[in-house]
DNA sequence: AACACGTTTCAATCATCGCTGAACTGCTTG
DNA sequence: CAAGCAGTTCAGCGATGATTGAAACGTGTT
């Protein structure tokens, strides 16, 4: 791991620490976007990144569950490789949807405790979790559209 | 605060801690949400919330800083009133923005180290940047468009 | 001027959560 | 079936960051 890779590494990690994702899964991330070959086992990444085995399990799974990272079984070998997804960062945006339905569902259970003055408090919130309820699909196929055409 | 209020600000707050917000930030944005009057004093709503004077101060200022709340000054009270910015909910969509730029300078920075092997991997990051700093403007102002209909 | 009230600041405390290290499971191979 | 390796789990530690409480500040009032 040259240090260019390493600080980059650093930076992505930065980034998403900010955010509010744990530091190892960050670097993970970062890792994984720029590693060769792009398929890495567990003990690679632990020792690229200088993490705990434990770690590097832990925070891989939820990389895992949330659909960026998938593991690769090379025939031939038996230990496990995981890998960026290819789409993943397409998957992340399209995965917005899921939480602008949450901002909508709590703007109708603000319905509950209303406020007479200014109710836009919080009916602004759902009219807008409604837009974007409508517009994220169609900009979501655009987007795909757009950004497969050199990768079929 | 009724019982109901009080849950409500529970679910707010539950909502906005599980995405990295601290927990007093969280609730006051919901107690703002849904208070009567919609302008309050620290110490009304250190007193709603069971917060002390220290953390309404410093969770109100970075609600302030964000654009979320504003302070008023009601005539005749020398106290200070902080209330839900009215369109609160549409300049947190439109900061949206400054994040995908940041994304996409986490890709160009990525040129540096860009892999051999599916480079996708980081060049997707900043396709995808690009697309959303394209798309995201006129979006806004549709939203804006669409949901001042009835606010002018 | 002195006081009262609202707000700010800050050091100390507290809680949370991620990280580590080591023990454990399961699989494969000699 | 023992040994070796990959991955998992979990208790304990450590660090980060939020919260408190008290003291300082400022502004308006008597």
């Amino acid at each position: 791991m040259t240090d260019a890779q390493h600080e980059y590494v650093d930076q992505v990690a930065t980034f998403f620490t900010m955010v509010g994702s744990a530091r190892a899964w960050a670097e993970i991330l970062g890792w994984l976007m720029i590693c060769e070959p792009a398929e890495q086992s567990q003990a690679q990444i632990a020792a690229a990144l200088s993490l705990s085995a434990g770690s590097v399990s832990t925070q891989l799974r939820t990389h895992v569950s949330l659909g960026l990272v998938e593991q690769v079984r090379v025939r031939g070998d038996r230990t496990q490789r995981y890998r960026l997804r290819s789409g993943a960062w397409h998957s992340v945006m399209a995965s917005e949807l899921d939480r602008i339905r949450a901002l909508g569902e709590l703007a109708r259970d603000g319905a509950a405790v209303l406020p007479r003055e200014r109710p836009e408090r919080v009916t602004e919130l759902g009219d807008l979790a409604d837009f974007f309820a409508r517009e994220w699909p169609p900009l979501m196929e655009r987007m795909n559209a757009e950004l497969t055409k050199g990768t079929p």
